[in-house]
DNA sequence: GTTACTGCAAACGATTTGCAAGTGG
DNA sequence: CCACTTGCAAATCGTTTGCAGTAAC
């Protein structure tokens, strides 16, 4: 699912159109923070991306790449995913919109699929006053190990 | 959308019922929660919720309540929304089951809508190894007063 | 030079947890 | 009665904010 290879270039010269249009500055820690983003090719959350900043020896502040981040979200660059309480998730939405979230309520295992079914009618979803940047489904439900595990203790307690 | 009216028995029949089968007890508190959830008719938060509870001169703790939710999640009762970081909602699934979530990015503002040709290729989506319980779909985009604003002022940073 | 941006640490808000006291089955 | 539940307050965790110093343009 994250083997489409990742435009880069294409990326970071959206970024750059968003900065310049809405008149913001274009820092090193916001190209090395987008520049990293493409480099972990899929969901990551802030601590990965933080750490694998600091791996290649360029430190940036959590306040700044939550600030990255916002940006990169309202530029349509990224989505964030919340699959639980606890668990979020972002992703470039170039890959994103490629396919669908599989969540298990039990384990919290997300699994990646790609119903064209699905992908042709989101698509075409038109909402009157409204103009549509980005459509996500998830899918919520029982992975087959917690049905089985579920199976044969039904009095478990869940976690 | 919430007009159609909430079967409350039918609600407190599956939740006895899921109880029942973990072995949990039927306490005063998760029989009000969910019987004020009933009354609510919409989406609603912890807050909401507990500030209900408390008109109708019935004290819960949050804890109580953040406990029941978790249940009443896991009993497929209710689902959870995080529209954004800092919009969280929790619905009745009977209610949620009938429509799909429009989010503006911009304003946050959420509205409701139904398109039946979506319902239907979600109702048939199959995931192998997997037992759908729940699937939902969120639009992100901007709402046509958001759109009028930024058109007029292009520069402007949002928020 | 302005003015936005960054880092730091403190603040925040939703949720979770530990523990003693209470209560359902 | 005994384990599950509750309430309370403290702890946690992701995220935001205030402010002084720094760097784009």
């Amino acid at each position: 699912m994250t083997s489409n290879p990742i435009d880069t270039e294409k990326i970071n010269k959206a970024f750059a159109e968003y900065l310049a249009l809405k008149g913001l500055r274009k820092t090193t820690e916001r190209t090395k923070i987008v520049e990293c983003i493409c480099r972990l090719q899929s969901h990551f959350d802030v601590e990965t991306l933080q750490t694998k900043l600091e791996e290649d020896n360029f430190h940036v502040s959590t306040a700044s790449i939550y600030n990255t981040l916002e940006l990169l979200m309202n530029a349509c660059i990224i989505v964030r995913h919340q699959f639980s309480t606890q668990l979020i998730k972002y992703e470039l939405k170039s890959a994103a919109a490629h396919h669908h979230h599989v969540v298990c309520t039990h384990c919290g295992a997300v699994r990646e699929v790609k119903n064209d079914k699905v992908m042709r009618v989101m698509k075409d979803v038109k909402i009157t006053k409204f103009t549509m940047e980005y459509c996500s489904m998830y899918i919520y439900g029982i992975c087959s190990k917690c049905k089985f595990r579920l199976k044969h203790n039904h009095k478990t307690k869940e976690k």
